[in-house]
DNA sequence: TTAATACCTAAAGTTGACTTTAGGTCAAGA
DNA sequence: TCTTGACCTAAAGTCAACTTTAGGTATTAA
């Protein structure tokens, strides 16, 4: 059993935040002992998962519901399941997302460094839209792709 | 050139949205006829770094700055390539993150799938947290890695 | 005994990124 | 002529996720 300090040492998030998600509820068996929180195994495992879903782009509020299922038992595996098949799908879209991001990033990268060697942009210009080296041209392209 | 309402079309952005960039500062040279604005390929541009660099987790303080560079010329290319190559590593974290994200939605679609077979948890945590079956324990460790 | 430390609450404040509101201009079509 | 639609502004409002504040309890260390 840990302190709400040791977790937050543990977890290297902040106690106030901490205490936050046990007033929004996403903690719904946690004890105390005189007032004071007392984290188990169940509640670390469920701060994980907090960590898990609030980086994939869940709301507080969501994952309350899902902490609510949790204690509801077995009658709620169905939707769990649901709850984290659409979050991976949402995740593997983000990934895709961040993808294209680092086709632009790389792409910029490429054009500051040539910039800083010529000293100007006339050259890169006379560049674009479509004859640009090899595997920059590509990263551009995949950063363009839509409008 | 294109007006509010084409631009907002064609990258699916609110108007309001549009504005509340202009009023931000993030399209320094956007030119007006009579009061109202008028976007060039220099806006479009503009508007599609923003949308990578909000994406990277860039704020709009921090993007306007380098609007700003932009529009000062030559003299800034090395900040500009400095800024991008730290996005492009705080990319680079954050998928990586993700993918470990990835791996405990894995591992949780799993876990339920196979508790909506059994009916109940017991078989489950009695695997748990070394005795996986393969493929799933290695989304398991990565997911739980550190803490 | 007093002072430091770790915990507690309720309520107010903060932040960033928008969005909404209220009021106005201007050109085109019925 | 009038009204519809697309544009404009400044200012206020919203939202989520925290964080800070102000005030209090309980235990330990000097």
């Amino acid at each position: 059993m840990y302190t709400i300090g040791q977790v937050s040492e543990l977890f290297g998030v902040p106690i106030s935040t901490l205490r936050y998600y046990d007033k929004e509820g996403l903690f719904p068996g946690l004890e105390r002992s005189s007032g004071i929180r007392r984290f188990g195994e169940q509640e670390l495992e469920a701060l994980r998962v907090i960590e898990c879903l609030k980086r994939s782009g869940m709301e507080i509020k969501d994952i309350k519901q899902f902490m609510l299922w949790c204690a509801r038992g077995s009658e709620t595996y169905g939707q769990r399941l649901e709850l984290f098949r659409r979050q991976k799908t949402a995740v593997e879209a983000e990934l895709e997302k961040l993808e294209k991001v680092l086709d632009m990033l790389r792409f910029k990268c490429w054009y500051y460094e040539q910039a800083m060697e010529d000293g100007d942009e006339e050259r890169l210009k006379s560049l674009l839209p479509d004859k640009l080296p090899e595997g920059i041209q590509e990263a551009y392209d995949r950063a363009h792709e839509g409008q």
